[in-house]
RNA sequence: GCCGGGGUGGCGAAAUCGGUAGACGCAGCGGAUUCAAAAUCCGCCGCUGGCGACAGCGUGAGGGUUCGAGUCCCUCUCCCGGCACCA
């Protein structure tokens, strides 16, 4: 055994062993409960980021701790492979998406693989191959037919120079980003997904996922949104708009109908675009409404603006008549792209109406913060429940008794009924892009839209391919898109749209069970591993990606491919890897970012940054502040770079050991050197103790029945009471104070106490095999040479997780706090089963009470079992 | 704008059910070792006042509940994530 840690060395040396043992291949196994964990797979968008190296350690940590408490484990890895930075790449440098795709997989491959991860290969998978996504065509025609897929018009971002739909991303300040041309929303025909099928069970099965973060689920409840309401429609002034028929709206607030004062609807309403064709000033502001991009952050920030229209609608209660505007504010793709508007009661309406000094009519008396009439400013008042006035017959009601009656009465009168609505939509997956799954459609004049058969199956997307940037490189490829019609055999076309990436992400899950079944989606074994047992990834995944792999996975119940319904039982969402900044001001105010590892920090005597210069010039740079690592601020830090330097446990350790996983974690180089310190004291101690280990190995089994010297059955409760302390923050997922604990392990027994040898050896012996025990979820490898090297028994990798000795842990005398008046005053040392009654005696017996209760009598005093005793005077 | 989360020493953090605030580490300071340095080891380390014993203050700000609040409640503030075509 070598005295110096050289991580290079013994971890090479572990992983050439866990590759030929095949140690992580897994098959299902009757006999011992399934665990599967699993980690969102990356975009291989080249070489792995921190953020990578951060998620798949958390996820490899409680993998392997599975393992040791006697799980059969599966940790697969895959790549979520189609995606837009292949196409930006293929612009940039010529190269074919495929091509720089399977490129960085390679590499990326071998990043994990020197990290150690416990990782069953045989089952890998890219989404960009045929034998992926065929699966996920053919799943698409059999939801086509069924219906929950259906096409109907979407609006999207154009690119008018370009010619070409831009993502929400590629829209900077309302241009595009190549073109910098002015960006408006267009209609296209697109394939959506019927997710508010589901809305109601993806909502109430919520209720059923006490493993997952509950801010997650909150913001899944409110993304999903249901809301009971009532649907209210005001029939069409005849004279005005010329023809019959209703406005319908949807109002959580029908208790408020009656100060209804003006109705708006959406720019893309029918009812504004019949405006707009006879009256110049409403055509130009629907006009206006079209540009600028379709992101929804935008639409929210923008300036409420209106523009009244000569049409008018008939209240359904009060027989008035309504003006119709047209309202920036409301939009088309939630509910019916129409509102009615109450300005005295809503927040929105009433700063509109303001603006426009459209009328406000009160008709709600807020029980508790009474006001006389609405007036400017709002206040929050203003938009409670309360008790209905100025509203006729339903005077006196209260809020919730009026939307009741109104309800019933509109209902009577066929213009409006009780419904639930909801904030969620439909799932648009048309995408006009060449590296994605292409959408296994054909168009054929006789026969109309028809399903690729499944004897077609898969639609293989080309390869060899031209991106250029402008539209789409699939419409331009004849040999592509010219096919037979299936249904008559005549000439057809092919969609050539490609679909939206989250879809292969929203099962490959489930795929990881079968990777090499050819001839279906899934089969039995997708029962065996399904759902995840643990799922690890970002919190920016929090509402589409996990909501979208709810849904699918009950869409694939109900074909019948699983029985799960959940893919998730549970979820840990890790914080953001985030970093200094430095940057210089250039002329014409553009930032020159400057990456941490060029600049040197100047402290004051207290050790706080006072300043910072470039180390190649000297020269003052400025400091930006803490940021998610990213190319664009240049702070980010090459995992690469640190394996090569100090090895994946080094890496591994600082990662775990520098924030819990759900915070943020704040990058430190000198956080990393205390990790390799820490991993170094380790070895050395190993070193030292590698021949002691091994002969006291028999004498570990009987301390528990063995009288120890105090100091040294102090160093044995250290230990014990570390790993009890571990075991309960893994059941919470807090690593990094089971880092800790490993450290005050170490730091534990390297102080015992030699003067009794034997005993000395047997603790020390006990201690380090917890110790290693420990570890090695964190930093497997010097934890597998470490075991080796002392003598312990079998693969550290299935090695049983150690139990903590209550033996070990109990004590005979404790110290309780002694607090007079809440304050901190001093400590009595009693025994530790003492009564209650006796704690007191000695509490008012002790120096703190004689010097600070004043010679005033006790009038409560109030014992904490274990902690401390606060007297009252 | 809407939804969700966070704020504790110079820094990352810990504090399990409302019960010793700052475990563990980083940085810093002092010392040992060394020709010297690196590495290693030992000690100190929330702030203010005091030679000291010690006292007061202290968990983003303000208020409240309680014998006792980082933890519970209300108001405010700053920072971060998501907002449906980045993944």
């Amino acid at each position: 055994m070598q005295e110096k840690y050289a991580p290079q060395v013994i971890e090479t040396a572990a992983q050439e062993h866990w590759t030929s043992q095949q140690s992580f291949r897994v098959v299902e196994d009757a006999d011992r409960p399934k665990y599967y964990c699993l980690s969102m797979f990356p975009y291989p968008s080249g070489k792995l980021h921190m953020g990578h190296v951060r998620n798949y350690t958390i996820g490899d940590v409680i993998s392997r701790q599975a393992r040791m408490r006697g799980h059969n484990v599966m940790q697969p890895m895959g790549w979520d492979a189609f995606g837009m930075p292949a196409e930006n790449a293929a612009i940039q440098n010529n190269v074919p998406p495929a091509q720089w795709t399977y490129a960085n997989i390679d590499y990326m491959k071998g990043q994990l693989k020197r990290l150690g991860f416990g990782i069953d290969w045989s089952r890998e998978l890219a989404t960009c191959t045929p034998e992926y996504y065929r699966w996920e065509q053919w799943l698409f025609t059999r939801l086509y037919r069924k219906g929950l897929i259906y096409k109907r018009l979407g609006s999207v971002n154009w690119d008018p120079v370009d010619e070409t739909v831009l993502a929400n991303e590629q829209v900077i300040d309302g241009r595009g980003w190549r073109s910098g041309a002015l960006v408006e929303k267009r209609d296209i025909p697109m394939y959506y997904m019927k997710i508010t099928a589901y809305a109601d069970e993806l909502l109430s099965a919520l209720d059923d996922l006490p493993d997952w973060p509950e801010q997650v689920k909150q913001m899944q409840r409110n993304w999903i949104g249901r809301s009971e309401g009532v649907e209210v429609q005001f029939p069409y002034d005849l004279t005005t708009v010329g023809k019959s028929g209703v406005l319908k709206v949807f109002t959580t607030r029908a208790d408020t109908l009656m100060g209804a004062t003006y109705v708006a609807v959406a720019a893309e309403h029918p009812l504004a675009r019949q405006a707009a064709e006879a009256d110049p000033e409403v055509a130009a502001f629907v006009d206006d409404c079209v540009k600028g991009g379709v992101a929804e952050a935008d639409l929210a920030t923008m300036e409420k603006k209106g523009v009244a229209t000569r049409l008018r609608v008939v209240h359904p209660i009060s027989g008035e008549y309504l003006p119709v505007w047209v309202a920036n504010y409301v939009l088309m793709g939630y509910g019916e792209g129409a509102v009615m508007a109450v300005p005295a009661h809503d927040e929105r309406d009433f700063a509109f109406a303001t603006r426009y000094r459209l009328p406000i009519k009160m008709v709600v008396a807020s029980t508790h913060d009474s006001y006389a009439e609405v007036t400017a400013p709002w206040i929050d008042a203003y938009a409670e429940h309360g008790r209905v006035v100025n509203s006729g017959k339903y005077d006196g009601l209260r809020s919730s008794e009026a939307v009741d009656a109104i309800a019933t009465d509109l209902e009577a009168k066929h213009l409006g009924q009780k419904r639930v609505q909801f904030r969620l939509r439909d799932w648009g997956i048309s995408r006009q892009r060449y590296w994605g799954c292409p959408i296994p459609m054909i168009y054929c004049e006789a026969c109309g839209d028809m399903p690729v058969p499944d004897a077609q199956l898969p639609v293989v997307l080309p390869e060899d391919v031209a991106v250029t940037g402008r539209g789409s490189p699939l419409a331009r490829m004849p040999e592509f898109y010219e096919c037979t019609c299936p249904g008559c055999g005549k000439p057809a076309r092919r969609e050539t749209d490609t679909m939206d990436t989250f879809v292969e992400s929203s099962w490959y899950f489930l795929r990881y069970a079968c990777p090499d079944n050819t001839s279906a989606m899934v089969d039995g074994r997708v029962d065996h591993w399904a759902p995840v047992d643990q799922y690890v990834g970002g919190i920016e995944h929090a509402i589409l990606h996990l909501l979208y792999s709810r849904f699918f996975t009950r869409a694939m119940r109900d074909e019948g491919l699983t029985s799960a319904s959940e893919p998730f039982t549970a979820l840990l969402t890790q914080g953001m890897v985030v970093a200094e900044t430095y940057y210089r001001e250039l002329e014409g105010g553009k930032k020159q970012w400057i990456n941490p590892a060029d600049v040197t920090v100047e402290r004051d005597d207290k050790g706080r940054i006072v300043a910072a210069t470039l180390t190649a010039d000297g020269q003052a740079v400025t400091i930006g502040g803490t940021e998610k690592m990213s190319k664009s601020k240049n702070n980010g830090v090459d995992p690469q770079a640190l394996v090569d330097a100090y090895g994946a446990d080094t890496a591994r350790f600082f990662i775990i050991f520098a924030a819990p996983p759900d915070q943020q974690l704040e990058w430190s180089d000198s956080g990393v050197e205390g990790a390799y310190r820490f991993l170094r004291r380790v070895w050395a101690f190993g070193h030292r103790f590698a021949g002691e280990c091994r002969d006291s190995l028999g004498a570990v089994a009987s301390l528990d029945g063995r009288e120890l010297p105090e100091p040294l059955a102090a160093v044995r409760r250290e230990v014990h009471t570390c790993l009890k302390q571990a075991d309960y923050d893994f059941g919470k997922h807090q690593f990094n104070t089971v880092a800790s604990a490993t450290m005050k392990i170490l730091n534990a027994i390297e102080k015992a106490p030699t003067d009794d040898a034997s005993a000395h050896e047997a603790v020390v012996a006990e201690g380090f095999s917890i110790l290693l025990r420990v570890l090695a979820p964190i930093t497997p490898h010097i934890a597998h040479a470490l075991w080796q090297s002392c003598g312990f028994t079998g693969d550290i990798l299935d090695a049983p997780w150690p139990q903590a000795s209550e033996a070990a842990l109990k004590q005979d005398r404790i110290e309780l706090m002694v607090q007079i008046n809440g304050k901190l005053r001093g400590a009595i040392q009693v025994a530790a089963d003492l009564p209650r009654a006796d704690i007191e005696k000695a509490a008012l017996a002790s120096d703190a009470a004689a010097k600070f209760m004043d010679g005033k009598p006790a009038r409560k005093v109030i014992v904490v079992p274990g902690r401390l005793v606060n007297i009252v005077c």
